[in-house]
DNA sequence: TCCAATATGTAACGAGCGTTACAGAAGCGC
DNA sequence: GCGCTTCTGTAACGCTCGTTACATATTGGA
């Protein structure tokens, strides 16, 4: 019934994978690159994860309830939507100061090229992303209702407004911005927030 | 000193592969890939082109002369660098409502991973994307020089932001965005221009 | 017309990839 | 002890990748 057990951690050799899938992407982050940094040969990591895809599919998952999900939480709460989304950008600034984990988002940053990814993999990426624009959206259109913004605030906009300055600061921590500079841009963004949800209809120039 | 002459056109080629590097990344544009589309065989591509990652050189290059640097242009011309910017974004929605290109921006999406590319060219991507920022930051600066902008005005933090909006607007282009959206958030973005460069010190929340 | 030079197509190369066959090691129940 | 099961390490598999040898075709110049 029961047989050799197993030599190593399953969940810290799956924390190990999701860095270096976060720090290489799916393609460059070799079967090699990740049973070194796991700690363990080919055969013990398929045994426990299947393949390479399942193995980046767990680590995805991993990567959105340690990493990813922390600060989009407060979308369900009763926290002021401003606040959240300026804490949401700020947290996206301040983890680029975090010097022992890779810049930038798991998620966001492997919707940029096919990257090798199974086709399906890609498309559940997608799906994880529209999903994260669509909490903002409902979360802004409860502000709405609720009358915290304007009547004529259009939620789709701002959410994708915020979603695209979030996307594209994920992009910027990659390529080495600094901390300094992405708290600007946060704080940037959020300038444009009393013209966005006041009474004025929004989506005009 | 003379022998057989190449049997295609070599600016032509040179165009299919860009078209396949900028769908594809530079990974996932195999060479079977790029021969397909460039109606070539391999050993043409490399007495024409030296090698893969020369091709990609050129192909960026290319890019850069067509499609990359139009509405750049600007500024470095008399518009006002309000309308410059805008017309920036503006154009990087509409461009994404052009069925036959690839969606977002090449130089931009490679930066996402390592992708495969060689370290070099890896650094030298970055390089063009720091120099189009910079040249953003330096029109600013003369525009803040001029008195266009209001005085304590932040170049760098000006720049910064709407760089970021431009790569995420790529960025959401390539994973599927209408043009319509694209349009509103480039609106969006437009509508912290004020508070930007008005007479308080940028940086402000 | 023959030579030198360059391009072409076929077909192969070595390297790296993800994956797995296999034999041995290590645990449990009997 | 033995048998069954499961994990482990070695070593290999087939595949695709970028790249190139080689023989052939096509040009210009002597």
């Amino acid at each position: 019934m029961a047989g050799r057990p197993r030599s190593f951690d399953r969940q810290q050799a799956l924390t190990r994978a999701m860095e270096v899938f976060w720090a290489r992407g799916y393609a460059d982050a070799s079967m090699a690159e990740l049973t070194a940094a796991m700690g363990i040969n080919a055969p013990s990591l398929y045994a426990a994860f299947g393949s390479k895809e399942q193995l980046f599919r767990e680590a995805v998952e991993l990567y959105r309830r340690t990493e990813g999900e922390t600060e989009w939480r407060r979308l369900e709460d009763h926290t002021p939507v401003r606040e959240t989304i300026e804490a949401l950008l700020l947290a996206t600034a301040e983890a680029a100061a975090c010097p022992d984990k890779p810049r930038g988002c798991l998620i966001v940053l492997s919707g940029a090229h096919p990257d090798g990814l199974p086709e399906r993999v890609c498309a559940e990426l997608g799906d994880i992303r529209a999903q994260t624009m669509a909490r903002l959206e409902a979360r802004l259109r409860r502000a709405r209702d609720a009358g915290e913004i304007g009547p004529a605030a259009d939620p789709a906009a701002i959410a994708a407004f915020y979603a695209t300055v979030h996307q594209g600061m994920s992009f910027r921590a990659r390529d080495g911005a600094t901390p300094e500079e992405l708290r600007g841009t946060a704080r940037a963004a959020m300038l444009a927030w009393d013209n966005l949800v006041g009474a004025a209809p929004a989506g005009r120039a």
